[in-house]
Formats: structure tokens, C-alpha cells, sequence
DNA sequence: ATAGAATGTAAACGCTGTTAACTAAGTTTA
DNA sequence: TAAACTTAGTTAACAGCGTTTACATTCTAT
């Protein structure tokens, strides 16, 4: 409501110093590296300092996550703005391709969100399931409005899924698991080639990547009888 | 050579006993709740016993990832073994599902290998990448079964990719890389699914497993041209 | 000016992986 | 059989970690 007073200004820098911080040092030495120690050395504090600002290592973790998350959401919705006059196929093949890029660019948020790189660490699943559904918002807008456009094509084998959905939110299921199952198929390439399970398999794994996305996405808007 | 010594046997005994500790204490705990000591105290033994059997906490969870790339590979091989006579397309699907199935029942496991759950500790690619090699050696083996039976038609989109591998090898490549297109989609859904990615947006994961595996073979099976 | 809240510190606890020095037992050789 | 050697375990210690407690300081508001 009124103006933040002088303390609060500070108290919101010295946390954004500490978030900074252990972003550097995740980029540095991996996510699974994050020390509480570590952070308050680099920012000359003692560790029990950060007390006052986080109640845990696990808070502290969960506020980076979700930093992360909207790190991601804003690179999806970028490509996606990028390519609005371009259609849905086109919208598409840009926002896949920016999660890949995106993960490659932040290897150790990508595994803070999507591996278990803290020891014991167990995510609120209140605080991440809105952030991880509003990255995946991205995707479900773009789906949206190929559906709606009539580029896209209803799959009919997705209405049988997730009823307790369709009951809460009317009819959004057809775009949500159509992002799911693209979702899926983007993540598991990325998150290979970022573990280094195509080392040596492939060449070019963001060519890989390329033609399987694009592969997925005319499979997607193709008019044909599914066979 | 030689039948091994007394000594020999029980140091080999040992050693798995170490080996089987960690795993039940990694399905209890998680992968990231591994500890050295807590293994030594739970085998009746000091934790600086251990360093006589593994050089590191290191050289310890590289053996582990090896057990558990191996009781992958015979996963699916079981899968495959069981639908031999079935054609390729239900082989690829039961190997699809089984793939699914270990990761579900072996959650910390699938996080060792496939994520980075131990803190600062990197696999020597040189043993890992074989060890991968060979668990996708069972869908490779599947797919250039269906490539010569004719009921798979071979990606032309592909044959640029790693020309480099082609020039050693010879000719692996279409199966390779429909290999791995395969396993990226499969394990893309089935690591959201372990991480809770999924939770509250869909009902039922396996369900959407099987439809979107389903989905991917049949396009891979389709004999029209691409689109 | 004084009371209170906010923000830092130092010290300590229990946990971790790891190393060094030592002991006891088993195995091999003279 | 006795001596020499190897192997497998111990205890003690070190540095690092997250965390708590008790205390000091400083900024803010009455």
C-alpha cells in the first residue's frame, strides 16, 4: 500500500543479493554445489545471517526455483510473441525450441527444476505446480489458438483423459494434453542431451532436436486420418 | 584364471553387500540421501572400512549406476524376449511401456542415471556412455529387426545427421537415431512423471504414456509420405 | 532519550566425506 | 612351525556442511 520505508528497501536488496549469488554459484559450480556458506562468504556475511532472510536452505532453494520457472515462462512467451503473426505451426516450432535453448543456456536451473540436484530437498508441490503450469501456459495459448484458428485438430483419444479436470474446468483438456505430450517429448530430448546421453550417440543433438520437433508438430497439425 | 581364494570370495561378498545396502538405502531415503557412513553403520562397520572396497563416495556411485543401467537393459530386454513373435510394432510398444514401468518402481534409480542427485559428483563418460549405449541397444536391436521386416520405413529426414559416426560404424544410423527419437519421447514423460510435473494436470500418467507411445509408433509405422 | 525491532556475529552441535596412524587377523614364505 | 607380509578393520582427526543459540549492534519509532 503506502511506500516501502527504508528498511524494507534494503531488506528486499540484501535478498535479491543472496538469490543473485547463489544463481552465480549454481552456474559456476552446479546446482548441486549451492552452499549456504558459500553464499554468505561471497556476499562477506557469516551463514546464519541468511537466516534472516530465508528460514531454510530449502526456502532458499524454493525461491530459485521459482526464478527459474519464470525464467523459463518468459523465454517460451518471448519466442511466442516473436512469431505472433506466423501462425500456430510456426509459433509451435519457435517455443520448443526455445525450452531447448533455454535449457542449454541454464544448465543448472534446468536440473534444479527438472532433476534432484539437492540432497533431501523436496519441493512444496503448492508453490510449483502454478509455476510449472504457467510455463507451461506458453504452450497451452499457442495450442489454444491453432485449435481455435482450425489448424490444429482435436485429438479425440485425448478426450477419454483426466475427467476430474474436464469437471472442474469445463473443456480445456484437449489443448492441456496436446502440451503435455509436446512438453514431453521436448523435455526428454533436452534433458538427454544435457546429461550427456547423446554423447557419442549424435552428432548434433540441436539438429536432432530440430527434426524431431518438427516431425512432432506436422504430425500435430496433420488433416489426415491419424494413419 | 584360477578359482579365486577364500579371500576373494568374501571381499566379492562384501562388496555387494555394500552395493545392496546403498540400494536399499537409496529406495528408502532417495538417491540424494546417500551417505558412506550411513551405509558403514547400517553393515555394522566403521565408514573408513568402505574406502578399502571403493576408492571414493565417487567410485561407489559409478558401480551403482552401473547395476542400475544393467537391470534397465534387462527390463527391456524382458520385454522384448516376451513379444518376439508379436512384430516389431508391439515389440517397440512393450519395450516403450517397460521403459516406464522401471523408472515407476525404481524412482531413485532412474534419478541416479538420469539425474544429478549426488552433489558434485560427474559420471567418467567413459564408463557410462557404453553402459547407455547398451540399454538403448534393446530398442536399436527392435527397430533394425522392423527396418529389415520391412514394417518399418526408414526416416530419410535423419541420414544427415552425425556423418561423422556413419564414416566409423557403417550404416547404424537410421535405427540409432530413430532409437533415440523414441527414447527422448519416453523418457521425456516418464521423468515429468517421477518429478511430479504432471501432478494435477492429468489423472492418470500411464494412460497418457500409453496413448502418446502409441501415437509416436504408429507415425513411426505409417508407410504414407511425412505429412 | 529510550524502548523495541531488525540485523548481524561467534560458538557450538551433529552430520558428511576423507585421511592418517595403528591393530588384528589371515596368508604366504623361509 | 616361525617369521614376513598382506588385508581388513579400527579410532582419531580435519574440513566442510546446515542449523541453533546466545549475544552484540544498529536502525527505527515512540
Amino acid at each position: 500500500m503506502t511506500q516501502p520505508t527504508r528498511r524494507q528497501i534494503i531488506r528486499e536488496e540484501t535478498t535479491q543479493e543472496i538469490l543473485d549469488t547463489a544463481r552465480a554459484q549454481m552456474a559456476e559450480r552446479g546446482a548441486a554445489a549451492l552452499s549456504l556458506r558459500a553464499i554468505a562468504r561471497e556476499m562477506g556475511m557469516t551463514a546464519p545471517a541468511i537466516y534472516r532472510y530465508f528460514t531454510d536452505r530449502d526456502a532458499l532453494v524454493t525461491a530459485l526455483i521459482g526464478q527459474a520457472y519464470e525464467s523459463l515462462r518468459q523465454a517460451l512467451e518471448e519466442a511466442h510473441q516473436q512469431n505472433l503473426q506466423e501462425g500456430a505451426r510456426k509459433q509451435l516450432l519457435a517455443v520448443g525450441m526455445a525450452y531447448r535453448e533455454w535449457g542449454v543456456s541454464h544448465p543448472a536451473e534446468y536440473a534444479l527444476i527438472f532433476g534432484t540436484p539437492i540432497p533431501n530437498y523436496h519441493a512444496p508441490e503448492e508453490t510449483t505446480v502454478p509455476l510449472a503450469r504457467s510455463a507451461l501456459g506458453v504452450l497451452i495459448n499457442v495450442i489454444q489458438e491453432g485449435l481455435q484458428s482450425g489448424e490444429l485438430r482435436p485429438l479425440e483419444e485425448y478426450a477419454a483423459l483426466s475427467p476430474g479436470l474436464r469437471e472442474e474446468q469445463g473443456d480445456i483438456d484437449p489443448q492441456v494434453h496436446l502440451a503435455l505430450a509436446l512438453w514431453g517429448h521436448v523435455h526428454g530430448l533436452t534433458s538427454l542431451e544435457l546429461y550427456n546421453h547423446l554423447q557419442s550417440l549424435v552428432e548434433d543433438p540441436a539438429e536432432l532436436f530440430r527434426l524431431e520437433l518438427l516431425s512432432k508438430v506436422e504430425f500435430l497439425f496433420s488433416k489426415d486420418s491419424k494413419q
